[in-house]
DNA sequence: CCGAATCCAATTAGATACTG
DNA sequence: CAGTATCTAATTGGATTCGG
């Protein structure tokens, strides 16, 4: 064995995190959602260019693994507003040491 | 515009964060580094099922963007070890808040 | 030991049309 | 508005073979 038995627990911790929260439209949907709540399409337009078949996908895949929250509103037509659980937003602290990286060390440099 | 131009800059930033560490594998990779330097066959070992392509695909990516350091000893067979830069070791938070958000939320339970 | 190169399988993403 | 269903394109991943 080349790495400990405390650095394998590592791995494994990592490895149970990046089940539930994997590829890049999983970490900007939360990131949208750490912002607060939002809709279907209004998701779609702050993300740019993501097809109706990836947000759906994982939007699903969030769900189940309650991450996200989904709440249906009666109106016509309907509003279903999405938003993070405690378990999303227990999550928040990596999108900010994410951020934060990205600023300091993203391709395009901060305009002085 | 549904977001806020701060909030915009924060999309932003995890998106440039996103080029450049995407995927499991990249994470995995780091998360090895980040506990010491090693050679490609021991993170093989280590990655378990990671393929010989994928890990020199990853390699190579992080290598490119200045992530990790590549560097052969001339011993006989040749000795070939990466360990992170400083723009590597800058994204440490981001796994350890990742490793953290893993081990509390993850699948398997912490075992009393 | 450390890969490059190739081929093929599997996973993921987008486009489009349609529904309540 | 908020999706579902389907089809196809593109990306990614694994297995294998070969070379320095």
């Amino acid at each position: 064995m080349d790495v400990s038995k405390e650095d394998e627990l590592c791995l494994i911790s990592i490895r149970e995190a990046l089940k539930v929260v994997r590829g890049k439209w999983s970490i900007l949907v939360l990131t949208l959602l750490s912002l607060g709540p939002q809709r279907f399409n209004q998701m779609r337009r702050n993300l740019d260019h993501i097809s109706i078949k990836s947000l759906t996908d994982v939007l699903h895949h969030l769900e189940q693994h309650e991450v996200i929250n989904r709440q249906v509103f009666p109106t016509r037509p309907v509003t279903v507003e999405y938003t993070l659980t405690d378990k999303g937003r227990a999550y928040i602290p990596v999108l900010r040491e994410l951020r934060i990286w990205g600023e300091n060390w993203g391709e395009h440099p901060k305009l002085g």
